[in-house]
DNA sequence: TTAATTTATGAAACGCATTTCAGAGCAAGA
DNA sequence: TCTTGCTCTGAAATGCGTTTCATAAATTAA
């Protein structure tokens, strides 16, 4: 295959006149640049990639580390992601982690061997003392409150989102409350553990940790919880859904064994997913699109650390 | 930062004894290897990967082409992809083409520029005629029946699958049936329309326009088929729903409205998502996962082209 | 007219690791 | 003893484009 020193050749010019027109470079006369442009078409020429990257040190290629890229609330993301990226002439690097760190760390890795521009990482598993020892190679993108650290974030206050989704609850009469997580640790599970624990005190009311129902990821999950729901004897009269396909899921097996929904359980979901209209579960609006599109830009943008705070809406539907 | 020279020189040898080492060749007395990982320890070295792709002519980089990241069906096809190329050192480039071709051929220029090894198309666009000018640049695997062509490819018979289940909806009594799918075009759309043709004659039935569902991809679509299926005159008895999502998106509407299925609609999925076992969708099996992993294995493959068929299962629940 | 810019061009340095080739040294087999 | 055949090592070639620097030529400004 040819070269950027065989097109030289033929079109009688130097290398670095090549190179100008390959890049648009002004300063190249319209004679050679034709050319150029000629032997370029005739020898059926293709630039080399990988030099150019090793040239210019960089490859246009974005990390994305997702636990599951075949999850709703991430699939969600990801398509922001994906769309920013295409606009801005950038391609994803999927990193699927099952929440495994070593997963995680490949993807650093890449990032300081400069296989990557920069990485974003749309759910943490990693402590800080790892992901600090990276920061030093390219930008890295959270999308959790980072705010004190070497990076640039997008986020929503789960803390007060919560405590929000908790207070409407209680509002509506609920004092029995319970709520539906994917994982146990995670800054979100613990920032929403702690307004949950708040919520709790405030109005007086014990802490059950049978009200707590953790790896709610997916729609099947839902049915555990049912099953669990149904053989308690002081059940929540109330439930806090973080993923509206897990409420969904809840909803659906609910109906099937008689639970009234809202009736003898209020759901409220979270995200806003189409489903959640559909089946028209109450739920917390979270711009995922918006968020993912949000961070590619923040992961574009290199240098600067910026920190964004996404407020979200409760949009009131016929489950609560 | 340091490079190979830096190392060669620190620990007294040749370049080329450091490259062995870093990748392991035999023939590096243990006094130099251990003079050379000293070096590197030191000198906080780190290989510079682009400089190694350009070298080997590789990158460990996959594509992988989907219409939409954020759908169950390619979903799991993408978490088959993900667990395998994890187990081979393989990471993966996510190209979202919402069916645009112009995204599909921007994934087959970086195979034709060696930014990655080899592609994966898991819903083509583009036609052969397209396809086949890169077929020269790498390999290129597709998920639907290619025999004829020059890449692999791991598919299921949709002719067959699609009889089978029409048959089978047909022996129930059903002969009014109709179906729901993701797109018109398409090579699996057409094996299943001329399926859905040629059973029609063979049951002596008349091509009724109206029974076919367009733009069924997920949940929400459920809605307006529904709604469609409503204002009908004489609405099919049956419908075969290419997607178990969007199943369980008519089911879910089916209900709202009094629709009884599967006395008034039977309905039958595709895939075997978990939303069907819990919702208990009369379904065809198709091992997503599975098949991912064998398409990112036969990417591996490279030079030979295989074609795989892989066999699908009817899985009879409560909806038909 | 002279000085200061701007335009245009190419040689050479730079980014960096892998691999081929040639050769030295040593051991085993004939 | 002589021939093969390993083991080990490094110089040099290879993969390829970008960018800096120096310089020449053409303009523009003073």
């Amino acid at each position: 295959m040819a070269n950027i020193k065989d097109i030289a050749k033929k079109a009688g010019v130097s290398v670095t006149t090549v190179s100008r027109v390959l890049n648009n470079h002004p300063y190249v006369s319209e004679g050679k640049r034709k050319a150029v442009l000629l032997a370029i078409e005739e020898s059926n020429y293709q630039r080399n990639i990988n030099a150019v990257h090793l040239s210019k040190g960089e490859t246009l290629l974005i990390g994305v580390v997702v636990p599951f890229t075949n999850h709703p609330y991430f699939g969600l993301l990801v398509e922001g992601i994906a769309n920013e990226a295409m606009k801005n002439n950038y391609k994803l690097v999927l990193f699927q982690t099952n929440y495994e760190a070593d997963r995680e760390i490949e993807a650093l890795k890449m990032l300081q061997y400069k296989q990557i521009d920069s990485l974003i990482i749309c759910s943490r598993i990693c402590g800080w003392e790892i992901i600090n020892q990276f920061t030093e190679y390219g930008p890295i993108v959270l999308c959790e409150d980072a705010r004190n650290h070497n990076v640039s974030s997008t986020f929503i206050d789960h803390y007060i989102s919560f405590t929000n989704a908790l207070e409407y609850l209680h509002n509506k009469g609920h004092y029995k409350v319970g709520y539906c997580i994917g994982r146990k640790s995670g800054s979100s599970s613990r920032q929403r553990g702690k307004a949950y624990a708040d919520f709790l005190s405030r109005i007086n009311e014990r802490y059950n940790e049978e009200y707590i129902f953790y790896e709610c990821l997916n729609f099947e999950h839902g049915e555990d919880v049912v099953r669990r729901l149904s053989s308690m004897d002081n059940p929540p009269t109330a439930l806090l859904v973080t993923n509206d396909i897990a409420a969904a899921g809840i909803v659906t097996s609910c109906r099937e064994i008689g639970i009234r929904i809202p009736d003898d359980l209020a759901i409220m979901g979270f995200d806003n997913q189409p489903i959640s209209k559909i089946m028209h579960i109450t739920t917390l609006e979270i711009p995922l699109v918006q968020m993912g599109r949000n961070l590619l830009l923040q992961a574009l943008d290199g240098e600067k650390h910026t920190h964004e705070e996404i407020s979200v809406k409760l949009i009131e539907r016929q489950t609560v």
